[in-house]
DNA sequence: ACGATTTTGTTCTCACGTTCACAAGCTCCT
DNA sequence: AGGAGCTTGTGAACGTGAGAACAAAATCGT
């Protein structure tokens, strides 16, 4: 399920407060979900918690992390170095939860060699062979939409299986791979599409929509 | 409907290809997602196609442009301008697609009227009189995780009532108020976990699951 | 002017995900 | 040792969303 990984850094959280068991209550609150779903959830990976008691917060931490698959780390590659790669290359996120980015890959031959985030950037000529020796399996696609698709081609021909997109395209991928779309301005105009219902119901009801 | 920002860049996307008119067929494609799904959202909008025609592009454009509430650039301001808040005050999708980048917050001293994307940082004492000067009603919080609760917590005290959240926690609001999450390190643990599963299935399988 | 063809708008069915509610089980206190 | 009090795990109802199928309507050709 999808919200494995937010059980899993709500956990982290909580190991990093000194909590060394939770109830079903607690992480629920700290995952921002409804604690039936939440137990519903860990029950499909087995039986973790112990009834009366709770979750031991570092045997579920290890468990999850185990049914991700982020228990060593696994190698990723950026394509694309221009703002939002760049703040990609830097993103500790990345690196502490369970990925090691391998490569940063960018067209432009003048940039290939400048370093960014302690990697130097390589060009679009080593990505298949990048792929190929690191056993790259996820790749980050932070181009201009207009390259997108040539760029994914590239990627799943030369073995990635799984893409996460940041660019504002849509991707046509073979069967068996795996395409994750993350659109910023998307997520805004849907901000703003409740924003205008708000500004629209208000007026009139004369408060906010509980 | 969450989808509608989809529809939207796809229709602008064949308008620069000038194509004037499309079919639901045509339309779904290029947005990814199912014809009848695609005729459904939009019969929820009215009647805006032609029988044994299909849509017309500009029009279809501005009504949903219309519905979303973008017709008109809404301001929007960025607080926390790391890596990740540099990317987004050089994101061009936000400029041309609805909004208007009104102000960068930092609670960095020393970075106040550094000039990002044309625009100087601001300090934290801000805040409250440019949300108020300006009408801002959608912030954008690219802090640490650390302090992105008191942070959201003075935007909605300002008046801010949608919430682009993209620090890995949870925040809590009063009813009235949207929040949308990206977490980009769990976007990629999710492609961990379906990698995975590639991995286990596929050998023993033999093959890819269509 | 009329029918064939295309495409929308809508209805119906189905499956999934969510939530409530309760039984099973563990711990702690007496 | 035995019961009271929690907390997990699961079974059942509910609501929502997705997909297929069909009817209404507009154009085009004859």
């Amino acid at each position: 399920m999808a919200r494995l990984p937010v059980y899993l850094r709500a956990l982290v959280a909580l190991a990093e407060r000194g909590i060394a068991t939770c109830s079903s209550e607690e992480l629920a609150a700290a995952a921002g979900v409804n604690s039936s779903k939440l137990r519903k959830d860990l029950s499909y990976l087995g039986s973790y918690g112990t009834r009366g008691v709770g979750y031991d917060v570092e045997y579920l931490r290890y468990q999850i992390a185990r049914e991700i698959g982020v228990t060593e780390d696994l190698p990723v590659v950026i394509v694309g170095i221009g703002n939002l790669g760049h703040a990609l290359a830097n993103y500790s996120g990345f690196t502490t939860r369970g990925f090691r980015i391998v490569a940063l890959l960018d067209s432009d031959p003048d940039r290939v060699d400048e370093e960014v985030g302690g990697l130097a950037i390589r060009g679009h000529d080593d990505l298949e062979r990048i792929v190929r020796e690191e056993n790259v399996a996820i790749g980050i696609i932070a181009t201009p939409a207009a390259a997108a698709q040539a760029v994914c081609d590239r990627l799943v021909a030369a073995g990635v299986t799984s893409i996460l997109n940041f660019a504002p395209a849509v991707l046509s991928v073979p069967p068996g791979v795996d395409v994750r779309k993350v659109d910023l301005s998307i997520e805004l105009q849907i901000l703003a599409y409740h924003e205008q219902r708000k500004a629209l119901v208000q007026p009139i009801e004369g408060g906010v929509t509980a």
